[in-house]
DNA sequence: ATGGCGTACACCGTACGA
């Protein structure tokens, strides 16, 4: 099984298109599973109305990075977060999606984590899917860096990119679209070539797996969904890696967000 | 079928997401 081991270090990732309408759901979220470490996107708050008291009062350090409207990016953990960086360095880029802290575990690991939002793209030929691989360019020349220089690196967020055809509900619909097409595909596998594993494939797991699913047309009821959200583990943190899961319950409730958790496993020491 | 649904901003509809 790929259930999380009681006792490890858990690492999570959420899509909560909005932190204000998703607040209590997330307060929740965090006191049935406990996470050590959460990368949060489309948190849509800007800095001064973050609920930084709140998140604190849950036991929690919190980061982040936001903006009106769209985007922003946030880090919640039980241990201090260090070293922040905000955005991808010198690549000027104005959407706030990037956000990395070193995290010490209590074991004595350390956790390098970089929260993504990466852009949507819209449609393979349109401007947005150019700055899409564009952005993704830029990010993988950075990450070439920090996977060398980070043995514990975890890069985790919405990557807005369905790795392989199993990650899609039906391939044969969105044969070409955005989020499944062969340039978004190789770029993602531009970041995986940097020894960044994808740590929900490291594990059995039941087929149709989904992180995403749209709001319309009873996607989540038909399972119509896609993996989208990632957690990519460099390969010398494999040994510790216990376990990766999709949490679907937060789907389930009433204004849900389209996204739904995603959590990795580690063994602590 | 550029709509379907949800969120934000702030108009009473438009932009954007995936």
């Amino acid at each position: 099984m790929s259930a999380a081991v009681p006792g490890g270090f858990q690492i999570a990732t959420w899509n909560v298109n909005s932190l204000r309408v998703r607040h209590e759901q997330l307060l929740e979220w965090l006191r049935a599973h406990s996470p050590d470490v959460v990368a949060l996107q489309e948190t849509k708050i800007q800095d001064h109305d973050f609920p930084a008291d709140a998140i604190r009062a849950a036991g929690y350090h919190c980061a982040f990075s936001g903006q009106k409207t769209y985007n922003g990016v946030a880090l919640l953990s039980k241990h201090p977060l260090a070293d922040l960086v905000r955005d991808i360095p010198d690549f000027d880029d104005a959407p706030r999606r990037v956000l990395a802290a070193t995290i010490a575990a209590p074991g004595g690991a350390r956790f390098r984590v970089v929260n993504l939002y990466v852009p949507n793209g819209q449609a393979p030929g349109s401007e947005k899917f150019a700055y899409k691989l564009h952005w993704l360019a830029a990010l993988t020349r950075w990450l070439k860096n920090e996977a060398a220089a980070q043995p514990g690196l975890v890069v985790l967020g919405d990557f807005n990119v369905a790795p392989e055809d199993r990650d899609v509900h039906d391939p044969a619909a969105w044969l070409g679209s955005v989020h499944v097409s062969p340039e978004e595909r190789a770029a993602l596998r531009a970041i995986t070539d940097l020894e960044l594993c994808d740590a929900f494939r490291q594990f059995e797991q039941a087929e149709k797996s989904f992180s995403w699913w749209d709001y319309r047309q009873g996607a989540f009821r038909r399972n119509a969904g896609l993996r989208i959200d990632l957690i990519l583990v460099h390969r010398q943190l494999l040994p510790k890696l216990q376990g990766c899961r999709i949490d679907v319950e937060p789907r389930r409730v009433e204004r849900a967000s389209d996204h739904t958790p995603v959590i990795a496993t580690f063994r602590p020491d």
